[in-house]
DNA sequence: ATAAAAACATACTAATTAGTATTTTTTTGG
DNA sequence: CCAAAAAAATACTAATTAGTATGTTTTTAT
């Protein structure tokens, strides 16, 4: 049981690099597949339908991600707000992951299969509360290390971040350039710095 | 030649609900023609493929509604900082043709056409650019008039106020629910408020 | 009123889709 | 080594897809 593990893992990877740069809705099975050199009868050994597949992509693929490039280089640093900026920084700029032509995958997905199937909405909220509740975590951090006033709300600065984030992506999609995260990101730091 | 135009109205409408509940891609011409109760043949001699139809209700369905629910409410008024905030409320609090659970229209096509679709991508570029570039001189002008500081750029605010507002649009459909809206508002206001 | 053009209707096609039924190969524990 | 289970391969199905070919009806201009 260790070549079947690689064989699940691998078609979620192929899986997910064709979904993220086509859409969800637009690769189908035979695309995954033809990429994967895997046949439909293992694809189907390995995930009862194409919308498992789907979620398993989001828990294996995109969770673990977030983690590494989301989540950690938050943990970083004693300043939050250089935290939140330096990390909006390197996942703009430097991640090699996240392409501007393909914006970002959680939002992608959001956009595409939320309200109508409650699987993907149920996992891509969970993904997206973990880094909420990890960046409101580094502001309140910060008010009480005295980098960030105290009437500040966390969750509102952390709601309003992450759109912008979320936005940027989808602005970078639209102009394919990456000019679009400097405006963002000089606009960003001079919000950051209003906090304190 | 005036049932005509009806009846390509209609297609175009009809199909635009649709797709921005449903999304582009799962929308079918079949789904179309049901609804509005329009045989094949009277669709496509209206439009010549499905893309067509697209690019024509951004042109004739979207691009309308920008005028009236984007820009025109970001000329009202003398202060530019409570124009825009007032217009953002107004989009995302009281607009009836736009509801949370299926986000903004624009971004959704965004996000599932691009960068794949060039056609689709010129007129997304031309509706974005329109309401960036009237937001940018609402600003500019705030400049003159004393209610922005010079050193603003007005740019770079102009796109990350945008970016703000595509993010909490999918914010609202990931979440269902209009408090996300709520939250953000407030730190638009306080955003803005730094720029006086 | 009537011919020509515009608008619409009907019935099809070929390709693609997710998923299944069945068989074969490979792996595993004893 | 060997039976049983796991993993994978093959060949299919029924539904749906965008688009077409070929009509018929409706408008329009004269």
């Amino acid at each position: 049981m260790k070549k079947a593990a690689a064989t699940r893992l691998s078609i979620l990877q192929k899986a997910f690099e064709l979904i993220y740069t086509k859409g969800y809705q637009t690769t189908s099975i035979d695309d995954i597949i033809a990429t994967t050199q895997v046949t439909k009868g293992a694809f189907y050994y390995h995930f009862k339908t194409k919308d498992e597949m789907g979620v398993a992509i989001i828990n294996e693929i995109l969770k673990p991600t977030l983690s590494d490039s989301f989540i950690r280089p938050l943990q970083k640093g004693q300043n939050p707000l250089t935290s939140i900026y330096n990390s909006m920084y390197e996942l703009l700029m430097k991640n090699e992951f996240l392409k501007v032509e393909y914006g970002c995958p959680a939002s992608n997905f959001t956009q595409e299969m939320t309200p109508w199937n409650a699987d993907f909405n149920k996992v891509l909220k969970e993904l997206t509360h973990q880094w909420a509740k990890e960046m409101t975590t580094t502001i309140e951090n910060g008010k009480k290390n005295g980098f960030i006033r105290k009437d500040i709300d966390a969750k509102q600065v952390t709601l309003f971040v992450m759109s912008g984030y979320w936005g940027i992506r989808n602005f970078g999609k639209l102009e394919n350039s990456k000019k679009v995260y400097l405006s963002y990101l000089k606009q960003l730091k001079n919000y950051l710095e209003t906090l304190k």
